[in-house]
DNA sequence: AACGTGATCGAAAACGTTTGCAATGGAGAG
DNA sequence: CTCTCCATTGCAAACGTTTTCGATCACGTT
C-alpha cells in the first residue's frame, strides 16, 4: 500500500507528543533522562506515525553512523560470494550494509569512479569501506579494507595466499609429469597476480626447470585478453603441454582456444585456472583450479573493518586467507613425457 | 595511501578559491550564472583539495538524489543475478543504485527490517527503492517496486509469468506419460506461489486428470519446509510418478529425499522445480525445472522505477516476464505409465 | 547625469537530526 | 517560607549542501 505523501519526521512525532524534537531523539537513541511518562508518550507517537529516523539526517550530524560501506565495480558471481561472507561477519554486530554501485558501467566518470563513490560514502554516510575492485591510490578519511589489493599498497586488506595456491598447482602439474608449462599472468599491478607469478616461477625452479620466457603470457585478467595470448602459446612448435592461467576467467578462455584449435583436453593440454568461480565447475572437462574462498575473504575483510572502526587494534592489518587445489578433468598426464 | 583527516567540504574549497559555498555549489552542479574565469579557479581548487560533494548532505537538501534503492531480505545467487539486471538497467542512466542489507539476519529487528530500511532509504536518501524481499504491506514515501508480490498487492512489481511456467512443466510431464503428480507448493501469500499452483491445476484439469488434494504438499519456498512433504508424498501406497516443486530449492530437497527413500530419479520419480537457479544444473541428475530470468526481472524493474522516479508515465506498473522449460535428466516417462 | 538591465556573486535559510546548555519545576532541607 | 538541588525538558547551534533572494557592478540608454 504505497502511500504517497511526506515522510514523516521527527517534528511530527513531537508535534504528536507534545514535546520537542530533542525530547523525542532521546527517546529514540535511548538517552538517560526522559520521564517514564514522556517516553510512552513519544513512543505511542512514533508507532502511531510510523515514524522511522532518517539515515541521511542521523549521520550527517553524528560522526559515527553504524553504516558500513562496500564499493564494487561490478557483481560477478564472486562479488556475490565476498558479499555473503561481509554479510554474516556483520551479522548481529550492530552494523548495517551499503553497497554502492555505480551507474555509469561504461560511462564518462569510468576512469576513478571508485574514488568517487569512496570519497562520498566515506564522507559521512559510512563508518569505513570495504573496496572489491582493484585500485591503486585509495585516500579516505575513514578506516578502508581492500580485498586483492595493488602490491605494494599498505592499506589494510585481505587476499588469498596466492603464493602457496599458484605453487601447489604447479606442483600438480610437475606431478603429473608436465614439464613445458606455460602460464598467463594476470594485470600486474595487482599483488595477487604478482605472487601468483612468483609461485609459478618459484616452484618451477624448486624443481629445476629452467624458466622459459616464450611460456609467459601477459594477461590482465580479463577473459578476453587470453585468448590471443592461448592462441599464441599454442601456435609455436614446441607449445606446452599444459597452461596454467592466472585466473578461471582466463582458463575457461583457454580451454575454448583449445577446442577450436582441435586439441583435446585434458589428452593434448592440461588447463588450470585461480579462482575457483562456479563456472570452473560446469565446464567441460571441469577446470582443475585453486579455491580461494570468497566468502572468507569478505568475512575477514568485514571483520578487519570492523575492529578498525571500532578501534579495537587487533594487531595485523593485513590477513591472509588458506588457498586449496581443487582437481578436476582439466588435467592429466602429457600424452608423451619427455624426459622422464 | 589512506590519509586519515577531516574530510574536505565545500568551504574548504571556498576558502581556497576565494567565493562563497554558494558559487561552489553552482560549479560543482553546472548551474548557469558563474564567470568563466570563477569557474576556473573553484575547478582547481576542487582538484587540488581532491573535493568531492557528500552525498548525505546533497540528499539532505535536496528532493531528488538520482540514487536508487535496492533492499533484498539475503544474497542467494538469485539476488545476485537480479543485482546484474538492475544495474545493467541503470548503467548511463545517471541513477547510483545503494544496496541496503540488514546485519541483523537472526537478531531482535529480524520482524519487519525491511519497512525499517525502506524507510530509512526513501526518507531522503534513495528516490525510490526496489523491494527483492516477500513482504506484505509497503510504505514508502518514495516510488517502489516490487519483485515477486504478495497476491493482491496494488504496488508496482515485476514477475515472471508463473503460470505459464507451471503449466509447461506439467504438460511436458503429463507428455511423458504421468498422470499422479504430486506438487509441493511455496508461500501461499505469494503470488508467484499462488499462479504455480493456479497452472498446476489448470494444466490437469485441461487434460482431464482428476485434482487429487493427496498430492499436494503445502510449503513455504523454503528448501527445508519440502522435506517433511516429499517424504509424506512418497511414503503413501499409491505414490505419484512425479513431483513438480515450485522452487528449484525445495525441488533439490525432494531429489535428496527421494534418494534417501531408495527411489531412483528419474526411473522411479520424477522432480520439477522452478527458478533454474545454478545449483539445479549440478544437481545429479540435472533438475528439469523453469528458467525465469533473473536478471531481466532486476532489468525490468529498474526500468520500471526508474520511469516511475522521473514521472515519465509508461502505462503498465504490473510486468510480466516469459519463463522457458528447461529440461534436464531429471525427468523421464514413469517406468509402468498405466492408462496410456 | 540618471536610470534600467543583465550578469555575477554572497548571505542566509532550509533539509532532519543530535547535543550542549540553560530553563523550569517540584521536592527536600534549613 | 526560602533556598538548594536534581530531574526533566526545551532552545538553538551544528553537520554540509542547495537555492532563493537581494546586492553589487559594469554597461548601455535616455
Amino acid at each position: 500500500m504505497a502511500d504517497v505523501g511526506a515522510p514523516v519526521t521527527m517534528s511530527d512525532v513531537a508535534r504528536v507528543a507534545g514535546v520537542s524534537t530533542a525530547t523525542v531523539s532521546r527517546v529514540v537513541n535511548g538517552r538517560y533522562g526522559v520521564s517514564a511518562s514522556t517516553i510512552a508518550q513519544v513512543r505511542s507517537a512514533i508507532e502511531q506515525l510510523g515514524y522511522e529516523s532518517s539515515l541521511v539526517a542521523t549521520s550527517l550530524r553524528r560522526s559515527r553512523t553504524n553504516v558500513l560501506g562496500l564499493v564494487a565495480h561490478s557483481f560477478q558471481s564472486y562479488t556475490a560470494e565476498v558479499l555473503k561472507g561481509v554479510m554474516q561477519a556483520l551479522s548481529r554486530s550492530g552494523f548495517d550494509l551499503i553497497i554502492y554501485a555505480n551507474s555509469d558501467l561504461y560511462g564518462t566518470y569510468a576512469e576513478g569512479w571508485e574514488q568517487r563513490h569512496l570519497t562520498r560514502l566515506s564522507g559521512t554516510l559510512t563508518d569505513g569501506c570495504i573496496v572489491v575492485t582493484p585500485w591503486d591510490e585509495v585516500r579516505s578519511g575513514t578506516p578502508v579494507v581492500v580485498i586483492d589489493p595493488v602490491r605494494g599498497s599498505t592499506v589494510p586488506s585481505v587476499t588469498a595466499d596466492n603464493l602457496a595456491g599458484a605453487t601447489s598447482v604447479v606442483e600438480h602439474l610437475l606431478g603429473l609429469g608436465h614439464r613445458r608449462i606455460g602460464f598467463i599472468a594476470g594485470r600486474s599491478s595487482l599483488e595477487s597476480a604478482w605472487s601468483r607469478e612468483e609461485g609459478y616461477r618459484k616452484a618451477l625452479a624448486a624443481a629445476g626447470v629452467p624458466f622459459d620466457p616464450a611460456l609467459i603470457g601477459r594477461g590482465d585478467f580479463n577473459p578476453e585478453s587470453a585468448t590471443p595470448l592461448a592462441h599464441a602459446l599454442l601456435a609455436g612448435a614446441d607449445r606446452p603441454t599444459a597452461i596454467f592461467a592466472a585466473s578461471d576467467g582466463m582458463a575457461l578462455k583457454v580451454l575454448e582456444v583449445a577446442k577450436g584449435r582441435g586439441l583435446s583436453v585434458p589428452g593434448d593440454l592440461s588447463v588450470v585456472g585461480f579462482d575457483n568461480i562456479p563456472e570452473s565447475a560446469l565446464a567441460e572437462p571441469g577446470l582443475t583450479t585453486v579455491d580461494q574462498s570468497m566468502y572468507r575473504l569478505g568475512y575477514e575483510a568485514a571483520h578487519l573493518l570492523k575492529s578498525l572502526v571500532t578501534g579495537e587494534w587487533e594487531g595485523h592489518r593485513r590477513i591472509e586467507i588458506p588457498t586449496r587445489l581443487v582437481v578436476r578433468g582439466s588435467t592429466a598426464p602429457p600424452k608423451s613425457t619427455p624426459g622422464l
